[in-house]
DNA sequence: ATACTTTATCGCAATATTACGATAATGTTT
DNA sequence: AAACATTATCGTAATATTGCGATAAAGTAT
């Protein structure tokens, strides 16, 4: 995206646009969905449910663990991911802050 | 991007996954912020506040107007932007029942 | 009409994202 | 050890985003 100025703003701008981005495309936001509603998976369940290869579901995957929505325990030859429900508490309330503090107009 | 399959999601996994890029970048945060907090401003005013060229702020204003998050009306030699409390409603209604829906795991 | 003010758009460059196949890495099973 | 299964990473191509300067567009004021 260019040259962003992530420096200049605060730290809860940045984590807030951190926190959106990584729910701003549909297959992050369809394997949450998937990875809340079963629980917790394999990568491999997940491309068996989206229309995406391994590797592509992959760094969705990891993108999501990287800002901490999910989070991933090696169990037996797999990776078991399941939703962190710590960043999504801090999700929820980021969030319902800044459209709290929207009402005015 | 790239070549996103949006076409395979669902209209509500698009549709937040849209709401969510709005505000995935810092300084949209930062406009949307100033915006609720100034009630109604002009191009010129933000420009004044944030680090960012006439150009790139118009952009991004543009970005936030397309996904509906704010509109414009033009007053006098100007256009006057303020935040859309429908949209914003929507988003909230949206973000919120996805994370309810996340309360598993 | 001309100059001025303000916003929108164009064109460009730099960087990020998305996606995939291929391959590496790691552990399991035979 | 060899074959297998699963996930992570690398390399690459296509496209999107970000940002800016320059310019167009449109209205106001002199």
């Amino acid at each position: 995206m260019g040259i962003s100025k992530t420096e200049f703003f605060t730290e809860d701008q940045n984590r807030l646009a951190a926190l959106a981005k990584a729910i701003a495309h549909p297959a992050r936001v369809a394997i949450l969905q998937f990875l809340a509603k079963s629980g917790a998976c394999f990568c491999g369940d997940i491309v068996e449910v989206l229309p995406l290869s391994q590797s592509t579901v992959s760094q969705h995957l990891k993108a999501l663990k990287e800002v901490g929505l999910i989070k991933g325990s090696i169990e037996k030859t797999s990776t078991c991911y399941c939703v962190d429900p710590e960043t999504l508490e801090e999700a929820r309330l980021m969030l319902g802050k800044f459209f709290n503090k929207m009402n005015c107009c």
